[in-house]
DNA sequence: CTGAGGTTTTCTGTATACACCGTGAAGTGT
DNA sequence: ACACTTCACGGTGTATACAGAAAACCTCAG
């Protein structure tokens, strides 16, 4: 493992984890005696911060990490929303249907027992899975710079049992799509999907609107 | 202007213009001591090169200009459509229609009297229009990402001047949809210029199958 | 002539030293 | 008392030196 990787993947996850706050200033030097690396590891790790988003420079000042609140949340659907509706059109048209029926069966059980850990980890194979069939790398990246502020979304956004059970329907009905091997069924199931997600998030906005000062 | 956002305009100047073909292995030392700067700003050029798609980094050998070839212009439209589509309707609803309206009027002029250069210099302006008026910085990095790629794209696919004058025709068509405010107008304007593209470019490479041997 | 093993060379990855710029604070002059 | 100037400190940007590893080449044996 190479430090420059191991100080990227120690400074995202804390980001992602929020132990990271969004306004903190992330000096050179004091990353370097934190993480007992080499300035030059960690510039590097910076750099890959800020081409993901999780931090910007500011002139003078320092790398600082990038804000991101529910207002944010509107403006990734309106590139996610359309992204992964295209890839689960493709995905219908290229991939295997038995891996996706097989993971449709797997949400049907995940939907009994909610449980957010599994859940994801659910999901995140079948964001996998479409990838693979898709086998668009251009896709496949912007999915993947996606991901990563959706996660910080997820945080923000605690998801009830209800919710996830419904989640689980959802992506199960999208998997059905593309084990049917139509393409338009797979883009209304993720359409659908997406949607609700997204009028999920708005309602806690409505319901909350500080959730943490 | 800092040495190593030289050294990265630098090289990505050569890779768009084909100076540097793809396949080619960049070394730091060997780029260093070219371009007059050491190998530090070298590596964040690099580092940039990669995460922007135009080189990959071959482990044990080095970085590598990525390929591209007129096969990946299917994969890139597949991504482009889909975004561009839905920049085009999120700007007919935010934009100011005295702008597009301006633009169209600009296209309308250059339909008369195709030529490449200032084709492209006004269909960057629109694109700028566009990303303004949306104001989805997630979407903008995006579309920026993309761009870069289709400069290259661009390079295998010679404008001939009929379809410049098309494609005036078509980007004036998207204006009129954005100025006229209706979302879905100017949705299936894009659609409609992003689809005549890929075609245009699809019946060249039907033609003439290997550009470059 | 071919293959395997060793050596050499060249590469990247990391650490560190130095220079320059920008900012902030303190002191002085008005 | 306020404002302006200057000095100092911390920061980033750049250069270079060193270590480890991988690949290519050369040599020797079969």
């Amino acid at each position: 493992m190479r430090a420059s990787d191991a100080a990227y993947t120690a400074l995202q996850d804390e980001i992602l984890e929020g132990r990271l706050a969004p306004g903190t200033v992330l000096g050179e030097v004091g990353q370097s005696e934190r993480l007992g690396v080499s300035r030059t590891p960690i510039r590097e790790a910076f750099s890959r911060l800020v081409a993901a988003g999780l931090a910007i420079q500011q002139p003078g000042r320092g790398t600082v990490v990038s804000d991101i609140s529910l207002e944010d949340v509107d403006r990734l659907f309106e590139v996610r929303i359309p992204l992964e509706t295209q890839a689960a059109g493709l995905a219908a048209q290229r991939g295997t249907p038995e891996v996706f029926a097989g993971l449709a069966e797997e949400f049907r059980h995940a939907q009994e027992a909610p449980e957010a850990e599994s859940h994801y980890k659910l999901a995140a194979r079948m964001d996998e899975a479409i990838d693979t069939s898709v086998g668009n790398r251009y896709l496949s990246t912007m999915l993947a710079n996606l991901r990563v502020h959706l996660i910080r979304v997820r945080r923000l956004a605690k998801d009830q049992p209800q919710r996830l059970a419904e989640s689980a329907a959802e992506h199960r009905d999208i998997c059905l799509g593309i084990a049917s091997g139509d393409p338009q069924m797979a883009e209304a199931a993720t359409s659908l999907h997406l949607r609700r997600s997204l009028a999920y998030i708005s309602e806690l906005r409505r319901t909350e609107p500080v959730p943490s000062p």
